[in-house]
DNA sequence: CGCCAGTTGTGTTTAATTGCACAAAAAAAG
DNA sequence: CTTTTTTTGTGCAATTAAACACAACTGGCG
């Protein structure tokens, strides 16, 4: 139950479990067993339980998982009890997608600044409806500026792959923690900055090795 | 070398090798090691051989491997040697920004059909500029019809949480074999219907665990 | 040509992850 | 109140993945 040396892999899972019970929970469920919720996510019933009780022990012999009891706890776990401040660096088409989207926040992901590097996007806003995103571009040679010192820990990477790494070493030295990396390369960064990757061709070719006719 | 049970993880890093050989290739370089590979793309030297032998012998002792060489077998193992043809499902802002992104088209897979079941949307072009997509958005009760007989594998699906599973069975009837799912469910497929989820604030999540201060 | 530095492919070992199975607890049924 | 059903948490076994280590091969150089 030290929950320093928790695998990754397991740690991975948990947001999958966080929104699946989320789910659930909207659809006027409060009670699952961990059978019902590893059919939901596809993992198996002694995955699930053998995952949570790495950080307590959330369950009922016989009644199962309070749902709203267990999300509380999985959020915690998480660190996203609370909201978090995000950046966005890369203001393409994909970085001004990503602005406007509104699930970000939905789920406690604020966006609140936006950095880019072409002269004639900084100072434009990123939205013509203020309602929607009421931000503006600055100028990314100000962003380790704008950083440090700010609670700011997480940032979405949407620049093209070329200049991906010289950026991320920017954010590195602003006090990033945690870069969401839509660049298609990997980035090499101190071990106690943690990438994740989106790319969805990955994702395509991964599955077209398993399409066979 | 039976190339029919490889595990999967094992599949799920060659588009990264194949990634960063292509983008090692564009800069000119023809050789390389597992060392140097490994570094960039931070897996160690010795997995990345072990994962290459699993399809046959693609180096030279002292030398490395010849990268172009390496890229075609690559591709060649993962079946994209060709292109292959998409279709995206649910043209929200998110699956209008996808059928806009240039960056599946230059690796190989390109959007043929766009499906959305929204009648204001349905006969409406996908994008503005015609130079950059010139399809028009489908009635999504047509998917089926449309897809059968097609040699459509593939599609994005880009549809809300709440109607993403009764889509996917539609894909599924169209005789989909790949869904790039970017709705924040898990969907339940037969098992020779692949699913790769995008859920960029599972990523977040992920990394939020991690920072303490 | 012979030696050295570099590098692969792989057999073997070690570590990590998953699956199994069951006692213990709770609830439901009789 | 007793029995049956359900379901958790977990020790142990099995499986899977990763790391190690080295023989074998290559190319370069004196």
């Amino acid at each position: 139950m030290n929950i320093e040396n928790v695998p990754d892999i397991i740690i991975s899972r948990l947001p999958v479990y966080l929104r699946a019970l989320e789910r659930m929970y909207e659809h006027g469920t409060i009670t699952t067993s961990s059978q019902e919720l590893g059919e939901k996510v596809g993992i198996s019933a002694a995955q699930i339980r053998k995952d949570l009780s790495q950080f307590g022990e959330f369950g009922k012999q016989g009644t199962g998982y309070h749902i709203p009891f267990l999300i509380e706890h999985l959020r915690r776990i998480l660190r996203v009890d609370h909201p978090w401040d995000v950046v966005i660096v890369g203001m393409g088409e994909l970085g001004h997608a990503i602005a406007r989207y509104q699930g970000f926040s939905v789920r406690g992901f604020h966006v609140v600044m936006c950095f880019d590097n072409d002269p004639t996007k900084i100072g434009r806003p990123v939205c013509e409806d203020a309602k929607i995103c009421d931000l503006t571009i600055q100028d990314e040679k100000l962003l380790v500026e704008k950083l440090a010192g700010s609670r700011v820990k997480l940032a979405m990477l949407c620049v093209p792959a070329s200049i991906a790494q010289q950026v991320a070493d920017k954010l590195v030295e602003a006090g990033i923690k945690g870069i969401l990396n839509y660049a298609p390369v990997n980035l090499v960064t101190p071990k106690d900055v943690r990438v994740q990757y989106i790319d969805p061709t990955v994702g395509l070719q991964r599955m077209a090795f398993y399409i066979k006719e």
